[in-house]
DNA sequence: GTAGAAAAGTGAAACGTTTCATTTAACTGC
DNA sequence: GCAGTTAAATGAAACGTTTCACTTTTCTAC
């Protein structure tokens, strides 16, 4: 492994100079830089990062800290985050969740965080975070000088959605709920139950985990009983897809048999058959909004500025009742992220 | 920041006896190591990893460098080195592309690689790979004692694909091709073209991507000309998901006005109306066999045994003529990576 | 030609760990 | 109670950089 000081040598120069040509810094004639550049491509040289970060207490580089990289969730967001990477000069480190106790994060590999996993605790993060190292949290509300909370605006979506399967005659509801420890999850149980409550509706909640065969099984289990419901939340796109073969496989269909609604837009629900009518979020812009904050933390101390990511409801065919005898070209031809027409 | 210095003096102890004691190493009393991990505990004390890094020379951290994280294709590797991962006590770093020329991969900031991404060049991985610093390619026929390729086996699947065309009667074919630089598509094309020599048929090549709207400008573009092929095959799903989608556009149908294969076997494909033929490949395997071996050469210097990734052709509705007329169940009700049934 | 200023270059300390070589303390068995 | 061993604890060097404070060289203006 060649180092610095062997660069140095083969210039015929001080490690410092070394070190001041290689990064452009400090007072160093032209003539000598050129020789030092040369040596160090000839030797292959390429500074030990460790030794330069422990130097000078900077990586330029954040990291984004997940639990999987599966369920077309992240993909969106992780696209968005290094789209924006892409124009500054930070690299960026994706770490999904591991063994041992996240070593990148708690010993700070990285001038920041975006948070996403919630097996990282509150308490880690609240640890963590200082004015030397900001965090970013999609999926809890927790904030503080340091800790920027960008959350989905859940209630907007949900109430969407419940007004427009209310307007549409349905009553008998239930929900399918997703993993007990999201935030997520939490906020629109809530909302709907809420809403359910005001048109004095009882909702039963059945609890999922947010993957495709938890919402497989539930509905198995509803489809055994004699008395469905007429129309189902589930709290996110993969339950309902979920929900939606199972009633498949005992020949019925949404919505004329039960009416299915998802959460997240997720590119499947719209090339579903039926397409699954759900709630959508503009994830790449939900990225780059943690990105451009974060790193304007780290660079001016910019203030955070805690914001709610919009959220919309897609009505589709899996809750659309009677949508043949209406106008019915648009949506599917278009791309997945397009609303129905007006 | 608290050092290590800070926890020794707060319990007492050296700066060595606080070392050993952390990492249970050396030999040290249990009384006194006891104090030291309560000060530790106290203090908030986080190793700094640079420098146990810069003095022992090993991350136990393996890093995955891709181009970005979009298209549904990375996906499924990931979460299979992550699950792998997962078993072991390494860590996990994906680098998607960044502007300042992957610091991570050449500073060595972990104990081996897994490049999957063009944008590296051959000689880069060629200089870099070492007994120290073995890679895996995943993109690229590259080998030497350090690295290992791991390619699919691309001639086997689009055989498989050729000749149910050909067994169909098609005989006016065309090939989408994707990016140039692409080991897989060169290989993908140089198959299908030897195939179509063989039975002397002259197949044009359209000049794509990989992206879903090059395959979507192609057909466009095709289907311009009143001479339209018989069946088209595409490099990738992306494209043919935008080949099909002109197509509807100008309201013609696969299989019937033309029938269109893809490659990759993503979610979507299965997904699709009509449901799109394809080539699979276990990528989850892929990514298990990828961090299997490169661990086993990391820890014991097993050598590499390179191997190729089995592909299957998946004969679905875009491509087969008169499917309904034969049985025709089975299949859209499964999960996606199934095939049809035998 | 010289004083003074600017430019070019250097030595050494520091970053926070780990670990080697030693010293000191605590046990043995007789 | 002592020599011999083993266990426990320590000081200091090393990892490869960057950067401060300083010295040497070169330039400028008179």
């Amino acid at each position: 492994m060649t180092t610095i000081r062997d660069v140095a040598k083969h210039a015929g120069v001080s490690v410092t100079a070394a070190s001041y040509a290689l990064n452009n810094t400090g007072t160093i004639g032209e003539a000598t830089r050129k020789r030092v550049l040369e040596a160090a491509e000839e030797l292959n040289y390429h500074p030990n990062a460790f030794a330069r970060n422990l130097k000078k207490r900077k990586t330029h580089t954040i990291g984004v800290f997940i639990s999987r990289f599966g369920g077309s969730f992240y993909e969106e967001i992780l696209e968005g985050i290094h789209s924006l990477i892409l124009d500054t000069d930070y690299e960026l480190l994706v770490c999904p969740e591991s063994r041992s106790a996240r070593r990148i994060l708690l010993h700070r590999q990285v001038d920041g965080a975006i948070v996403f996993d919630s097996k990282i605790s509150d308490e880690q993060v609240l640890k963590l975070a200082s004015r030397h190292f900001p965090i970013v949290v999609m999926d809890r509300d927790l904030q503080n000088d340091f800790i920027l909370p960008l959350l989905l605006d859940n209630p907007q979506g949900v109430r969407e959605a419940f007004w427009h399967l209310h307007q549409q005659g349905f009553r008998k509801l239930a929900f399918v709920a997703g993993a007990m420890d999201s935030f997520d999850n939490a906020e629109r149980m809530a909302t709907f139950l809420a809403e359910a409550e005001r048109h004095d509706l009882h909702v039963p909640v059945y609890q999922g985990n947010f993957t495709e065969i938890s919402g497989y099984e539930i509905a198995k289990a509803i489809l055994q009983s004699d008395d469905l419901p007429e129309a189902v939340f589930c709290a996110n796109d993969q339950m309902a897809i979920g929900f939606l073969r199972a009633m498949k496989e005992h020949g019925l269909q949404a919505p004329n048999d039960i009416a299915v609604i998802g959460f997240d837009d997720i590119p499947l629900a719209h090339y579903m058959q039926p397409s699954i009518s759900t709630i959508g979020t503009p994830r790449f812009e939900w990225g780059t909004t943690a990105v451009r904050q974060l790193i304007d933390f780290i660079e001016n101390e910019t203030p955070f500025q805690p914001q709610r990511i919009p959220t919309r409801f897609l009505p589709r065919e899996s809750s659309i009742l009677n949508l043949h005898s209406q106008t019915s070209t648009g949506e599917t031809t278009h791309g997945p992220a397009s609303p129905a027409p007006s």
